[in-house]
DNA sequence: TAACCCATGTAATATGTTACATGATTTT
DNA sequence: AAAATCATGTAACATATTACATGGGTTA
């Protein structure tokens, strides 16, 4: 393996190895379906990276004969399995804060006037409650892991929330 | 406005807020300096961003006559600050999941060996003890959710552990 | 049969990464 | 005086987005 793989092409190589054999139409719907806009699903960005993956000797593709669409099957080869291990167990990435979108938000609260915070709060709390269509999946782990996570920044958002209406917020003097 | 401003957009617009002005230089190291490789905080990322948030009438620059450094100095324009506003009460954004690559990880775990998985989960969970570098901010709000937020994700990572231990994982039989 | 989903892909464009280059100022 | 940091930026490259194009199969 020349470089590490990308969050990406982890991803994607998981997505495979998970069903055993899938289309390269079916890794991107994975990600476009996901609770994440992160994982765009687009088609410009899933079918090149397949085509990496398989150059790089990751992955294999055979055409899929039952069909007269031109469809394709890809499968993991040995040493994408082996790449997609080293990915799994990068613990150093895996401990890195990543991205959020809310908390990228909060962090600059400060420039919202107090009602506008408020609101937007409010109204956040609100998205999360309803929140994004469990992932439907087999695996005893995936929908508990899905849900847990958005327990835990509901509540970050709430404790947050709570802080906001005990102190009115000012610049701190340190 | 012409359309929505991406993250990296309204980040750095709230960087520049948030100083009051600011060198593209400043905008950069904060975004290098964050606990998230998200923000890479590239020169060939941020630079360019200026111009494009100048070029659009939401940032101004003018030179920095003190000095005979090829220094510039940022602000927002009245536009610009009306772009942040809109982006920073974005509740449909803000609700997303965002991208967290410990959680991709955990999503995928099933592909590990037991063995692997736990050993992977007591590394993680140390580099998440030892934590990163705190934001160094004068503001009341930023530090305590910084540290929140890796709380949370802390506990998570333990709420997974402990279920590993307690039952053997296997394929559920839905 | 019309509309929609499955399944592939590309073209133009936008954005980001990596590595390099330059020079002033500050620290050791 | 050397090394590090401040501060700017670009060039080549890699990757992603948006929008389009094509055609087989399925459903209303």
């Amino acid at each position: 393996m020349k470089r590490r793989l990308t969050e990406l092409e982890g991803a994607a190589l998981a997505q495979v190895v998970r069903a055993g054999a899938c289309t390269p139409y079916a890794i991107k719907e994975t990600f476009r379906t996901s609770p994440s806009r992160f994982w765009s699903g687009s088609a410009g960005a899933v079918y090149p990276l397949v085509r990496r993956l398989v150059a790089r000797g990751l992955l294999v593709a055979r055409p899929d004969l039952r069909d007269r669409r031109a469809r394709r099957v890809v499968s993991a080869t040995p040493a994408g399995r082996a790449a997609l291990q080293s990915w799994l167990v990068d613990a150093e990435r895996a401990a890195d804060f990543g991205f959020d979108p809310l908390r990228t938000r909060l962090f600059y609260s400060e420039l919202l006037p107090p009602r506008r915070l408020k609101a937007f709060l409010a109204e956040t709390a609100g998205l999360l409650a309803i929140g994004s269509p469990a992932p439907r999946s087999d695996l005893a782990h995936v929908v508990p892991l899905h849900a847990a996570w958005a327990r835990l920044r509901a509540k970050a958002l709430a404790e947050f929330a709570e802080q906001v209406e005990k102190k009115p917020r000012r610049r701190g003097s340190r």
